[in-house]
DNA sequence: ACATGTTAGTTCAATCATGAACAATAAACA
DNA sequence: TGTTTATTGTTCATGATTGAACTAACATGT
């Protein structure tokens, strides 16, 4: 029924996929480790680049930006707010929403944070020419996009 | 301190770096979604993957192919164990290892999910040329090696 | 106004991954 | 041989993530 050439490991797609998967989380461990020294995980770090690059944000935009259920942000902030690098603020104009905001701390953390990030990835990114680097990133912008989309 | 020209959003392969963590993370998100039917999560689909191509494997083996701490395949193995697609076997020679074995249910469910698998990301896949495509995996295969020798 | 439906955020139980400490076994070497 | 050192797998406590159920607040339509 399924012969080897069946096999999606033969399959080019399947194959280069799954090295990006594993790149990714090779990545991801090294990240971990570095931020370490922050007392920082990325899921946090991710909260605090949105929010500097989307001052005001709800809960539930921040929930959808990461990818992840409104109940993780919800048990994600109250750690964050106690070590002073944002504060929610009730929206005026509906009670319902919680509006995000770095303070100067996080903003400072924040920086830290990059320059370990962005050390880590342009260590990373030099095993590729600024040209394969840019069409990765189209690669990638344009999957995320077909996904959204459906 | 920090000017707008030292954000990392400016360079290009910081940016192109999170275009491709926010793709993987889509994928991924679906991937979950489409394995749903047939029971089986991404974690233990990795370890049908690994055993059918290195039958035989050590529990340690697999834990660093799958760049994840030993103890976590220890958990996720009785499960397995207990669904009858795999079959583990003490070494005879060493004592300590425990040998993995796919059963042919352990196969014939792997099939289904490589079914799977294989659709979704022929189709995020169809995003890119195959020369785009082959050149993505050689700069993931880069990475890999890298992080992985130092 | 009132009923109905929708949305934002929270709570909670279940699942999962992690790393440190541990037991059993093997390897290195005096 | 006997002693130390390393390795394999397990246990356990901890923290992260999820989705379903819930409350409060808004929106819609009659």
């Amino acid at each position: 029924m399924n012969n080897k050439q069946d096999l999606p490991w033969d399959n080019p797609r399947f194959r280069n996929w799954i090295a990006l998967v594993r790149a990714e989380k090779a990545v991801v461990r090294e990240l971990t480790r570095s931020l370490a020294s922050l007392d920082l995980k990325i899921a946090q770090l991710d909260v605090l680049m949105n929010l500097y690059r989307h001052p005001g944000m709800s809960q539930h935009d921040l929930a959808r930006r990461l990818l992840v259920g409104r109940s993780n942000i919800t048990m994600l902030l109250p750690q964050l707010e106690k070590q002073g690098v944002l504060r929610r603020e009730g929206d005026s104009r509906d009670k319902r929403v919680m509006r995000l905001f770095l303070t100067e701390d996080g903003e400072d953390l924040l920086m830290k944070a990059l320059k370990i990030y962005s050390a880590l990835i342009d260590k990373v990114m030099a095993q590729s020419s600024p040209t394969e680097c840019d069409m990765l990133g189209n690669q990638m912008r344009r999957i995320e996009e077909m996904l959204k989309s459906e």
